[in-house]
DNA sequence: GTAGGTTAAAAAATCGATTATCTTGTCTAA
DNA sequence: TTAGACAAGATAATCGATTTTTTAACCTAC
């Protein structure tokens, strides 16, 4: 009865046109998650969740569970969901994660990335240092870094090495992004993904290994420090 | 107005007294899916689902959006659930992830673990060899093999790994337990987990996780045979 | 005979309302 | 004064029915 448009889709379907209304809460959600929108330890009030996010509670539920599979909330029988809290124990522990799981997957994604790959970090790149230069809004930057690094390490091999780097990274950034920008420290960290550019298309693994290593320490000192100055 | 009795709880509740629906049906279908009783690539029937275990739409679809998070379903956009095809590659990722992540963990778990984890320990490998001898259902012995396996690594200080590492159990079962029993090589792996209690009360680091790989090279092996004989 | 289109049936996703549980404030008895 | 009991309100979980989308069967035109 109504005349049913394909449904324009605007820029960067995140759900894609054919998205359910859960798996757009889902991705909104979690990108609202990571993001810091909710102080954490707070309680989800699903009743406000429903306005804020224009859908029924069916959908909602469904992506406050998965949301909850995934770690980035705590769900408690009968008593709703909430915010995992932060603490200095558990980003060590994420950083420690990151380290062996990052570096792992980097070398055997230097021993097996093919041409196609050589080209599609070296796209990566340049687009994550275009989009830093005209900084308008951090969530692009944001999604590319997430981009870059992932393309980083992509052909690993490993489904399930990948799968649970994207979690660490989630969990992680919800500490490095507790605060403002900071933009010193943040030219340091850029040149730093150039260089295992570089690296990677050397395939020197080793010298890789150590610069991400690196890379990752960095990052841990940006978001310890946000997370003391916390909130 | 019911006389609201505090429920009975019978043996062992797997959700608790207080488990909501939805958390029961997910304990029981992830039982079920890494038990497999559903064949790989099957598409789930929610309706059928309903029946078979006895609840609701609205708790079943929460369990399964929990699942898919889980890894243990996957979900397409406005087609349901399907339970994940196997995979020979898939199955080498997974035990190539158990090695590298079970080593670390019980590096970890022997340089921290104190003397209440080594009581745990024995006791664990004391339960899993007593119902080993007592075999009467595989289901009580899988519980306390995963058992056995969690608690050996269990004080290796990372939250995220043991999370990981359980993960990557229910997958790797999903194929070791696609056949039926084998008690042959079965005596050798029990053995072997007796082993590990005595390197791991010896502190010996090195010895326990060259006995781990082995143990889980000779997991595999079983994983394999039973996926090649597949059904 | 086959590609494309139409439609009926099936299944998935969502909604609105109901039920069960928890939470909070108030009261009473020691 | 305070621990415990109770009731009222708020919130979580679940149910039953509706809407939307997919699937499959059938038909038509080339």
């Amino acid at each position: 009865m109504n005349n049913s448009l394909p449904k324009p889709a605007t820029s960067a379907m995140p759900a894609g046109p054919a998205g359910t209304a859960s798996s757009r809460v889902f991705d909104h959600l979690r990108k609202d998650l990571v993001g810091g929108s909710f102080v954490a330890g707070e309680k989800l009030a699903i009743n406000a969740l429903k306005e804020r996010y224009q859908v029924g509670l069916s959908p909602l539920r469904e992506a406050l569970n998965k949301l909850a599979a995934y770690g980035l909330l705590i769900q408690e029988n009968q008593r709703g969901f909430r915010v995992p809290k932060l603490s200095r124990e558990e980003l060590d522990d994420i950083a420690h994660m990151r380290l062996e799981m990052e570096g792992m997957a980097l070398e055997r994604a230097i021993a097996h990335g093919d041409s196609k790959w050589e080209a599609e970090l070296l796209a990566a790149a340049h687009r994550l240092k275009r989009a830093d230069i005209t900084l308008d809004k951090g969530e692009e930057w944001e999604h590319l870094h997430t981009q870059f690094h992932r393309t980083l390490v992509a052909p690993c091999g490993s489904v399930w090495l990948l799968r649970f780097i994207e979690q660490l990274h989630d969990q992680f950034d919800r500490y490095r992004r507790l605060g403002p920008k900071m933009p010193t420290i943040r030219q340091e960290l850029d040149d730093q993904h150039h260089q295992l550019v570089e690296l990677a298309l050397q395939r020197d693994a080793k010298a890789a290994r150590a610069l991400l290593d690196d890379h990752i320490h960095k990052s841990y000192d940006v978001a310890l420090k946000r997370y003391q100055e916390h909130a």
